[in-house]
DNA sequence: TCACAATCATTGGTGCTCCCAACGATTCGT
DNA sequence: ACGAATCGTTGGGAGCACCAATGATTGTGA
């Protein structure tokens, strides 16, 4: 965003999906910044989280469990590895994989990115009370829950 | 694939942020998809949805009243001015600047755009009732505000 | 009037998120 | 045993937001 020097537009501006983009970009940007201060961005701390949520995993199957790509996670995995925040072994009863798992350091990154993450809450929803914070959380995830059912966010896992 | 549970993970996933970006993404998709039906992208609508509200001007201006950088700007007048949907005319009363302004077809495409952008709209909030849709907008524009003021901070031109 | 500051359009980048196609290697299903 | 499926990896692209620097032009102040 630049200058809105001149008078507030019109229009488009009432539209729901621009005040959800456009608050959502704001919110990006808080979240981002948190993150940076630490060196990291959003799949890195997607990714620790759901290590840690759900203990080590093959490329593939963090993939599926954070929602990045696994193209992506390639980049990610590398990135984090680099810094011993995770670590990537050979699976040995399935040389196409490999085992992903959080290490120390790794975990106090993450409580570093969860604590960034949390104040960030509060200055997003800060012109909001309590209660508004509440119905605002319902209505996204009413919102959310729907699109994510109508795009068929996940596959079932066959085998 | 031993564990079937491949579902919403937990913790980050109820954090406001992520309800928002998220929801935004679904959004962004629903908004892009419709645009795209008519070659067209969200800086195009911008663009376009700013000069027939304004009138013609400068570049430079239009980036403030659009919100689109400047550099961005020219990218998406050179697309729009290639198809004809809008005229880059120098300013005779100022040789730094063009003057650019919507032509007939460039109407019309900003009509086909609108209406693709009303649908999404409905499409987009599908399962919120009406009295959710507009406690919603409110929500949004109470953050959105509170945010612009924050971070927007649109200085005067001085003259 | 003349030098300096400011503005304008443009170029050529960056970063993040999301998404796609194709590849070799490996394992599974039948 | 053979084809289908899965895994990691590479190398892209789209879209949005943002930044720095440049040459041209215009404005301003001393």
């Amino acid at each position: 965003m630049e200058n809105p020097s001149d008078k507030p537009p019109a229009g488009w501006e009432s539209l729901p999906s621009w005040l959800l983009t456009q608050t959502a970009n704001h919110a990006h940007r808080l979240v981002a910044d948190g993150f940076s201060s630490v060196s990291a961005r959003g799949y890195h701390y997607r990714l620790l989280a759901t290590l840690e949520e759900f203990g080590p995993a093959s490329q593939a199957t963090l993939g599926r469990r954070s929602g990045i790509h696994v193209s992506d996670m390639v980049a990610t995995i590398n990135e984090l590895a680099e810094r011993n925040l995770v670590e990537r072994a050979p699976d040995p009863s399935d040389r196409r994989r490999n085992i992903i798992s959080l290490t120390p350091e790794g975990e106090l990154q993450l409580r570093r990115l969860e604590k960034r993450l949390a104040e960030t809450q509060d200055e997003l929803l800060a012109p909001l009370s309590s209660e508004d914070r509440e119905r605002f959380a319902e209505l996204l995830s009413r919102l959310l829950d729907h699109h994510n059912r109508r795009t068929g966010t996940s596959e079932e896992p066959r085998h």
